[in-house]
DNA sequence: CTTCCGGTTTACAGCGCTGTACATTGTCCG
DNA sequence: CGGACAATGTACAGCGCTGTAAACCGGAAG
């Protein structure tokens, strides 16, 4: 079970090497009994081209990479289904680089020891600034996706924050809630998200003529679902009153949920909820949670276009596409 | 800003470019002080080693391809997520590569039209019987996951499938149920999974003396929440009684729980429910899920280390590995 | 009949790295 | 002081493919 290579199929086919090189590569100019000829060859043989060896003759690897922080997490993998779904369909391949929101993985994502691995990266980082990350890769293909504040020389992905965050509050608005809680900062927070989502929230209150009150805006320990119930269950006790929570996150939304419920609270009854990202599970809690929901494949699409631009040469300033999102409406708000 | 090569960093240092080789990989015979000299050129001229380079030349890619159904389906994200870590820690690059279930893309996984692009594959069949897979692999080193029927010449990771069910059924018994359903077989699931958690179910209804009534086992249309739901509602309106549930999967619990709620029935009160793959989602449903947890940690070892055996070089006939499970106990079955 | 030309095909030099085989140097004994 | 041996370092041939430049060939044009 030897390797087959190009020269073996040249032999049996009585041709030279680029004759073969050329019938793989569907070369025009070449003559079609030649070239059955060497289709035989090839099939007989059963050979397939070595794609490294490809790679480095021609300086092209047909991979990307994917850094994200966590595969598991249903945004991240929802999003990654649709990366890897149109990168196959542009003819790339996906490498997964998993950082865990790990400093030192981010930075290795990029200022990777290593080089000629892949094409070019989309990079969703949590810990790294955007200047940091210009300076590690000056060379390399990239695109950044999340909240990043505009970095300068980069490629950039995202929704508008502001608008969705607005979108979000306006809507518990309208089903008459006045008393709307946000869900939440995070101590160490340093990406631009809760900011933006932050200010969405503020502007949709402040059009409607309402005080935006510092006692509304939550605070978490960390992000996750058990924090954010833990953070409501704090609020309640501290007898906060509020009618309504914006989440900055599916994740909070979830606990928010259990934590209003465990409370004897009935969403939406007396509290609703929207979340953020519209992800599968909110599907599935009880109530549904009613989320913003980014264009997902949208982002994927934009996110593959420009580094496919990159990759092709493209040497400009760094571009922002702002990309669609809406609201998924469910059993956490009432029908407004 | 061009690339540089082993040789410029040779010809800086005044060394050969084997020397320079040598350096990078840290072998041991090299004298300190021409190693420090290397190293400044190294770093003078910020040299990376191009890894295309190097696999051609050694042969090896230190890339796996990982071979799923659907990176956002619960299971498999989060079971992608350990085989990367895994991976990672062994010094391996993960390569995704989504078959969506389509026998198609089943097939290009294995039988792919290009070689050399990855060491090993890890791969979860849906679609394909294993003797397809042997055939068309006959050489790649090759690890399947999931309930494929034992493949002869594979290796194979799984969980005991019987046992797993036996004592999730067990576990509703225990409580003093009595009428347990199975959600469900479907049609066209070819799959092995299915049957051999039917047949753990059997079995503990066998070994508690109940009678094994095919009226309980019921049909669902596809895999999918709503599907599940619509099953149990189905079975509900035909009259059917029962006061539990053993699901095959997260999904069809998850639609279990939603249709017997809405059908007024309370759970665990009236049924209990009992998922499988203990899935993140479990544990945000209301009630939270009871669930069979396959413990994926160990399956991604496990695989990884088969694989690095093909990987090494080994030839033997197929290997089956089972590892761990047990049942995350929650919400959904009373404290037995 | 020769020339010219475009379509075909070939030979061969890399792409950047590593493994092998060999040369060199230094050290330690007898 | 010479020889044996280990520790270091070098030269160079590939790994399998593609790009380039040049050769080839049959027919249209002169």
């Amino acid at each position: 079970m030897a390797r087959v290579r190009l020269i073996d199929v040249a032999e049996l086919a009585g041709v030279s090497m680029k004759t073969v090189s050329n019938v793989v590569h569907d070369y025009p100019h070449v003559a079609p009994a030649l070239r059955q000829k060497v289709q035989s060859a090839i099939d007989e043989l059963g050979y397939r081209p070595n794609l490294t060896a490809r790679r480095l003759a021609t300086g092209r690897t047909g991979m990307i990479a994917l850094a994200m922080p966590e595969m598991d997490h249903p945004y991240f993998s929802e999003l990654s289904r649709y990366i890897a779904e149109e990168a196959t369909r542009r003819g790339y391949r996906v490498l997964i680089e998993q950082t865990l929101s790990d400093p030192v993985a981010e930075r290795a994502v990029i200022g990777d020891r290593e080089a000629g691995l892949v094409d070019g990266v989309i990079f969703h980082p949590v810990q790294m600034g955007t200047l940091d990350i210009a300076k590690l890769a000056p060379g390399t293909p990239l695109v950044l996706l999340g909240e990043a504040a505009m970095p300068v020389m980069t490629d950039h992905v995202m929704i508008d924050n502001v608008a969705a965050a607005l979108e979000g509050t306006q809507h518990l608005l309208d089903s008459g809630r006045r008393r709307i809680a946000f869900l939440a900062v995070t101590d160490g927070d340093i990406t631009g998200s809760t900011t933006q989502r932050l200010l969405g929230y503020q502007q949709a209150l402040i059009e409607a003529g309402l005080p935006v009150s510092p006692d509304l805006v939550l605070t978490a320990r960390k992000f996750s679902a058990e924090a954010g119930g833990d953070a409501i269950t704090e609020a309640l006790a501290a007898g906060l009153e509020f009618d309504g929570v914006v989440c900055r996150d599916d994740k909070f939304a979830i606990g928010a949920l259990k934590a209003l419920q465990a409370a004897g609270k009935s969403v939406p009854g007396d509290v609703a909820v929207v979340g953020w990202d519209d992800t599968f599970v909110g599907r599935y809690t009880s109530p549904t949670l009613t989320s913003v929901a980014p264009d997902k494949m949208a982002i994927a699409s934009e996110a593959l276009s420009l580094l496919e631009d990159r990759i092709d040469g493209y040497q400009g300033v760094g571009r922002h596409r702002i990309v669609g999102h809406s609201l998924a409406v469910r059993g956490s708000t009432p029908a407004s």
